[in-house]
DNA sequence: TAAAAAATACCTTTTACGGGGTATTTTAAT
DNA sequence: ATTAAAATACCCCGTAAAAGGTATTTTTTA
């Protein structure tokens, strides 16, 4: 069987040159490219071919999710690899969702690094702990939040109040155009955070809107 | 011709009192039924089927609007004159959009009262000059706000940064998640909301949804 | 290579919002 | 008629956000 033929980017060259030392340490692994930024990577791409691009998701002009977008969708046999200082879902899930097969934080240790290839290269998956972790409750998060028929709905009163929100009112223009209290508009609004468990009218607003209440 | 047959509802029995009284005068107006909330006019509605029905939008149980839905779903040819304290441009389009054929302020003088009556008998409108300038000024600025080709687009940090605020993300979370200053996020918001002519978050991520940016 | 744009970071002040409650009146439901 | 829910209004406090700027560095564009 052949060496696993990866490929290389992050903007750092330090950890471009510890990430190289390792992996050509393997007898299963060859580099067979090294890139500063997200641009070269793909513009040799084609020349390299590799089975695996390991990108860091953090690099100036092309990001690693715009460039595993590209990958992907012109090379969609080539496997991604995230890698990150990030454990902020947001990146985790649109680099899952750009077709990523890993998901590796930069502190990882080199065992779990060689690891995650193998996995990959294998046609298999590889995420840190704590991104699975995170995905897990990101996804239960989203689905109890999504149309939530339980979910006491919101009075009247407070839907005309969320509207003038959505309007960017603020609570006293509110109060006077509802002929009330600026306190009044205060309470409600609380009621309805409290009610839909939200931080803040925009996820209030966004609930309202997913759930048809407005 | 006959005499137009009007029916009035608000819950305010003085004002009943007063607009009954300035009505019963016209040889050409008869009031055909006076009702203190909308479901009590809205039940009797098919055994006076009167030309107008003259209603407050703010009533208990059955409010204005809800009661102009229903009559006009019913019997689209009873035509609806709205009568408000309100001024505000949200009740406004919602009695227009919901197929008032007029809209009165509480405060309008008999005259105007009487001219707008008979004009709706006559198949036209008749709002308030506040209301038609209101309108007016709602339209275009809704115009200038929807998709906005002109305008400039968001930067890839700025859109970044508005989905993790439309997560209900607090600026420090924001800079946690993106390694930045809480500073930098700052003037990123600042930023936006400038360029797109916001006042908060609210109107700026509506505006990014509208014109497909989120 | 130079200019422009983007990203970053800082400062101050003001305003608005969120969070913690309680209480009374009005309206709706039973 | 009674109870429950909704609507109203108030209090206090702390923090977040908005608004007003300036400045430097990095990246992108021409």
């Amino acid at each position: 069987m052949g060496k696993i033929k990866i490929i290389l980017a992050d903007d750092h060259q330090i950890l471009l040159d510890g990430l190289s030392s390792i992996l050509e340490l393997q007898e299963d692994i060859c580099v067979a490219g090294i890139y500063t930024n997200g641009l070269a990577m793909y513009a040799d791409i084609k020349n390299t071919m590799p089975c695996i691009a390991l990108v860091d998701i953090n690099m100036p002009g092309l990001n690693g999710h715009e460039l595993t977008l590209k990958i992907k969708k012109e090379f969609p046999e080539i496997k991604v690899i995230a890698l990150s200082m990030f454990d902020d879902i947001t990146h985790i899930m649109q680099l899952i969702k750009a077709g990523a097969s890993g998901y590796l934080f930069k502190n990882t240790n080199n065992d779990e690094l060689l690891k995650a290839i193998r996995a990959v290269a294998d046609g298999g998956t590889w995420f840190s702990a704590g991104v699975t972790d995170k995905v897990a409750a990101f996804i239960k998060a989203e689905k109890s939040r999504q149309y939530d028929p339980v979910a006491p709905a919101l009075t009247g009163r407070e839907l005309e109040i969320l509207k003038l929100v959505a309007m960017e009112y603020s609570n006293a223009k509110i109060a006077d155009s509802l002929f009330i209290s600026e306190r009044t508009v205060e309470t409600h609004r609380k009621n309805m955070l409290r009610k839909t468990n939200h931080k803040n009218m925009v996820g209030l607003l966004k609930y309202a809107f997913d759930n048809h209440l407005l």
